[in-house]
DNA sequence: TTTCCAAGTTAAGCATGCCTAACATAAAAG
DNA sequence: CTTTTATGTTAGGCATGCTTAACTTGGAAA
């Protein structure tokens, strides 16, 4: 087992990989990590001897295979605790990646799975993010509209809302529009571009502004 | 904000002094922390210096108000999340002392009272020890008696399971004989010193061994 | 092609929190 | 009382993970 620090280092250098390809510089992990280049080379060091990642001086880093496990692994306890914090327990958007941020380094795989059970395995974070399961593997990204762009007639489900200022959620969450809601478009009104649509049984009309701030991807 | 290294301190000094009154000695510390006595003179002085407690070389420690409060906050933390995640996610009695004794260091004061909140703000955890509230003040034990020593007709809470295999609360689960239930007691065989209780209006017959494990107090 | 500078690395130092080994003290045994 | 022993403390070391300061290096500008 890696130390915090050391699961810290690997989530930074997946991430960064992820949104800039190829091999990720020591600086680039050191300015995610708001520390010193110094110390991220220091690191890169340390990892690499322990078989997390390849490096080579003044050409960046790249995980292993073992790296890359172990960086999936704090993603998928991040991204479960924060959607636990936020369906469970009720606390705000804003609140959340701080609190998981310290308990991902701190569930064991068991609590982990208890919590993916509980959820009853969700694919995605409040962010909208893919979750990775037990054993490593990312859901594929579901093809999101939003619901001015949704088909009357169809059914959806809720997947991220554009906003995370609390008061829209809310307001949606009054309405029992919570995030993986299964939804059907049941009109559109042409005239102020306000959509109807159904939750359990349910029609509540959404304003065009409400509307185009909620992702769906479609069920079929 | 001490360390986590700290917090431990603090933790294992409180719950010394609870047991064996009076000042702790840095060996107790120790044994109890499973490091060595070198470990425990050196931080009792950082912890005095820091206002956590009184030390006074050859003379053990003892908490100050600050350091006590910080022991029970951390006290707090452990407990709600032992009932947490034995009421909530449905970890085993033996799972959850080591997965609380890691998230009572990273658990914020907010996360904390959701927790408490979700649980209805129970006094007591699962093995029956008082669970301080958010300002420090510690829930007064009620008289406990086992359920052979209750009286026929008379209402209970059930407090305590003498016993932590896994067998035993099960089969107490089974028949809805969760922790805090209300109970009422419906009849004694004397025959046998079977209890026949009374739960959500439905009858089940405990045996004198079963009976003698479990932990009742009275309700008015 | 050489120079120069930003990016990256190494070295030395510090805080935390532990260890072992050597030393000090209190209190019990003689 | 004095001696012994168990209990407690200090000193010196080490691992982790960070810092600042001094140094390399690779590649873009001249």
């Amino acid at each position: 087992m890696p130390t915090i620090s050391k699961e810290n280092y690997l989530k930074s250098i997946y991430s960064l990989n992820l949104t800039y390809g190829e091999s990720v510089s020591t600086s680039q992990v050191a300015m995610k990590l708001e520390i010193t280049n110094a110390a991220t080379s220091e690191m890169a060091r340390k990892l690499a001897k322990q078989g997390y990642l390849h490096y080579e001086k003044y050409k960046g880093v790249e995980l292993t295979e073992k790296g890359r496990k172990i960086a999936l692994q704090i993603i998928r306890r991040h991204r479960l605790w924060e959607v636990f914090l936020i369906k469970v327990l009720g606390l705000s958007w804003s609140e959340v990646h701080d609190e998981a941020e310290k308990l991902e380094h701190n569930t064991s795989e068991e609590l982990i799975n208890k919590i993916d059970k509980h959820l009853n395995y969700p694919e995605f974070d409040p962010h909208g993010h893919p979750i990775p399961n037990e054993k490593g593997e990312i859901p594929q990204m579901p093809v999101l509209v939003s619901l001015l762009e949704a088909t009357v007639g169809k059914n959806y489900k809720i997947f991220r809302v554009a906003d995370e200022s609390s008061e829209l959620i809310e307001y949606l969450t009054k309405l029992n529009l919570f995030l993986y809601q299964d939804i059907k478009i049941i009109e559109k009104l042409s005239f102020d571009n306000s959509i109807i649509v159904q939750v359990n049984g349910t029609n509540h009309s959404l304003s065009e502004k409400v509307a185009e701030k909620v992702s769906v991807s479609i069920l079929k």
